[in-house]
DNA sequence: CTTATATCAGTGCCACTGAAATTT
DNA sequence: CAAATTTCAGTGTCACTGATATAA
């Protein structure tokens, strides 16, 4: 069954009765724009994001995290020793390095994670996951899981279909090799 | 043609030689976590997301919009008028009533677009491009057309389906009516 | 009196730049 | 010497909360 919905604005906005997004679509080509597919490809995909944003993050919320912390604690629970040097969390997770910092910086204030130094290499920190980090990360994981990351009511054969479409357009961009 | 690629992480740093994205979803997997399908979709929808919003970043600076900017801008073009009161254009673009008073403080210092009160509303303030507003307007659309607005590369085909599957969901989600 | 509109003050977050210290 | 790693200071932007003034 669809999630059950209850806003459709920017939190709890009505709007109007119609679809903003289709709205801007109708607008575009009756004003003659070109790229008319991939711009309706596009806005709604914007729109599924902002929806898909909430979702999660309505969903960590109760946990204790938001979504970058999330991201780079089940990234260090996934490791065989549970830690990783900054530098490579940030190419992992696709984040700016001052971002890491920042997001290290706040599970270690939650105690969900730890610093120290890397003998191998001096100028490396490495983050460790600690006990409560990992119960932490099952339990967001849980969470997620629970509202299938935000797709819930969405078919697999459809989010198979998602996956399909999008790694094609990442390797003919080159994203990945 | 797939758009040249350059960068894979954040702006310029290169990824150890493999797919971040993937490599999240391989463990994700190997440690038998639920929802797979799902979280395949979604992992892969947000590293889209950063691209096409990266692209169009790109695009529109030299323009010299941000996108919410470009979007505002925009939505006023597409109107008879050319104006709109700020709380139906925050509904329109599902952005926080803040943030249309901030965009619209960024678009007349740029005297893209003027501020005037609605006679038949006088709680209303009533945003109206003006002609360097609407060229500019026509400028940016052009720029994001060229680029098919991130999705440069796509089959027309590939972003139909990518439509269609993300509408079903908005749908089901309850997004509209 | 209640509701709607827009604004403002202030917080928190992330992206980014540029610089610094340390180490390779 | 140059390059890599991390941190810090500071800027800009957006989402959000809570408060305000005004008007419906």
């Amino acid at each position: 069954m669809p999630s059950p919905p209850k806003r459709s604005g920017p939190r709890d906005r009505a709007n109007d009765g119609l679809d903003p997004v289709g709205e801007a679509i109708r607008q575009w080509k009756a004003h003659g724009f070109t790229s008319q597919v991939y711009m309706e490809a596009v806005a709604n995909l914007n729109r599924m994001s902002q929806l898909l944003h909430r979702a999660i993050e309505d969903e960590l919320q109760p946990v204790g995290l938001n979504f970058p912390q999330y991201e780079a604690l089940v990234l260090l629970f996934f490791t065989h020793e549970g830690s990783l040097p900054l530098g490579k969390m940030g190419r992992r997770l696709t984040v700016h390095p001052t971002t890491v910092t920042n997001t290290i910086d706040q599970l270690e204030r939650k105690k969900l994670v730890k610093r120290g130094p890397n003998p191998k290499d001096r100028r490396q920190v490495i983050a460790t996951i600690t006990a409560a980090g990992r119960r932490k990360a099952v339990e967001a994981s849980d969470a997620l899981s629970g509202i299938d990351h935000g797709l819930h009511g969405m078919s697999a054969k459809d989010a198979r279909q998602l996956t399909k479409i999008i790694t094609g357009f990442r390797a003919a961009y080159g994203d990945y090799v």
